[in-house]
DNA sequence: AACGGTATGATTTTCGAAAATGACGTTTTG
DNA sequence: CAAAACGTCATTTTCGAAAATCATACCGTT
């Protein structure tokens, strides 16, 4: 057997349609597909070389997603963005993400534990590498996703983590949105440390509250620095 | 202007792929598609009509709701059920659901009000009609579902109000899985009544307390008279 | 000049055929 | 006899052409 674990991933599904989701929404939270922009297929044909139905597939999904905007008989755009969207997804995104962490902190068993230091200690690795732009360095963006993907995976419940995942997702676009107007990161690396102590502690009052703070520095930072890009909608 | 509002609801996209996700939707919910009932494109062809990629493109817009199960290469299922997910959406419903009545008890104008009190008043009118068996009702199902929706419409987040409606679908599902094995429907009628005075008099805690125990009782009802058909998956 | 209607071009949406893949029974081999 | 290898059939997945729909510019009328 030649390679099968090692093999540079490429493709994500075994569909092309799977595929095609896949890199349509790295795309669109990378914000190298303008938020409001129009998805002709023309041109996506060309840029995915998939047919027409097949991206068709791929934009329903991400518009169920909250990713895509689909604007019956007048074709797809990239979601827009708003301070409306920005303020509601980062109020779910606390509602619910406070919730995970105080179940995982409960449940969380060894593994978990093993999972949030070991996940947090690879983060730190990559931080070193360019500290000052890690939201450029894609192996960051997805440690950074597996850590707090680790902190509440303790949580039970799938149901609540597919809809935490999707608002992670809508959240990080804004991240995006701000990155490359904000003049230095903020000091991620600090807060991380912090809430993968309480976790592991056990201590869920203190890592709620680190989590909120967290969640809403986010808020904060997309309304300084990008502020005047969601109010153009 | 001819008619517009009165129209016999035959339609509800305008594109032949969203409705047929509405259609597929509601025999899901209502359970003549069966839970784990393999999707077969030659049989749902034929039902519904439609082209292979418009039923795939429905398919898949349903998979990302959570009622069909999307195994790649292997076509598509209606998604099963399990006690597991049964407590997994009875949980996120309570979480999401409690929220938002907070919300739309503080923030609900007259219209909000208006909106709780006419939706109950037709729900009880419908009821009256066949006390026994209201989930076999078409009308009822609408009514008893805009009510629930009346009750939080006023939180202020849509994005919030589109996942606790994607609750709800899942929720309805197993309502009808118990409703057909169940010898006598419960007093819903008085429990709509009870939120209602509690909602338009802004007593939130005893709102919130109501609601929790209406949605918990529904995962009792399921699990007492369908839990049979919840552990063969 | 303003307005309403119509034709034209651009774009989306839908379709069924063709390719790809998995399932399964049969045969071959150790 | 068990297990692997093959071939066939059923089914899904993908494709590009054709139909449907929308946007826009043009023309005629008031």
């Amino acid at each position: 057997m030649p390679d099968s674990a090692i093999r540079p991933r490429k493709e994500f599904g075994k569909t092309i349609a799977a595929d095609i989701t896949h890199r349509l929404r790295e795309e669109i939270i990378a914000c190298s597909l303008a938020p409001g922009e129009p998805l002709r297929f023309d041109v996506l044909r060309e840029r995915f070389g998939a047919s027409f139905t097949t991206l068709r597939e791929a934009l329903t999904a991400l518009a169920a997603e909250g990713l895509v905007d689909a604007q019956e008989q007048r074709g797809f755009r990239v979601a827009p963005v708003s301070r409306q969207d920005l303020v509601e997804v980062t109020d779910a995104r606390v509602l619910i993400e406070v919730e995970l962490i105080r179940r995982s902190i409960e449940r969380g068993d060894d593994d978990w534990e093993i999972a949030v230091i070991s996940t947090l200690h690879r983060l730190k690795r990559i931080e070193q590498r360019d500290p000052e732009h890690p939201l450029r360095d894609p192996e960051w963006k997805i440690a950074h996703r597996q850590f707090h993907q680790a902190l509440v995976s303790a949580c039970g419940s799938a149901t609540l983590l597919a809809i935490r995942a999707e608002l992670f997702d809508r959240a990080e676009r804004y991240r995006h949105l701000s990155a490359n107007l904000r003049p230095r990161p903020r000091d991620k690396a600090g807060e991380h440390q912090a809430i993968m102590q309480a976790a592991i502690s056990r201590n869920a009052d203190l890592a709620v509250q680190l989590i909120e703070a967290h969640i809403r520095s986010t808020f904060d930072n997309v309304a300084t620095y990008a502020g005047h890009l969601l109010d153009s909608e």
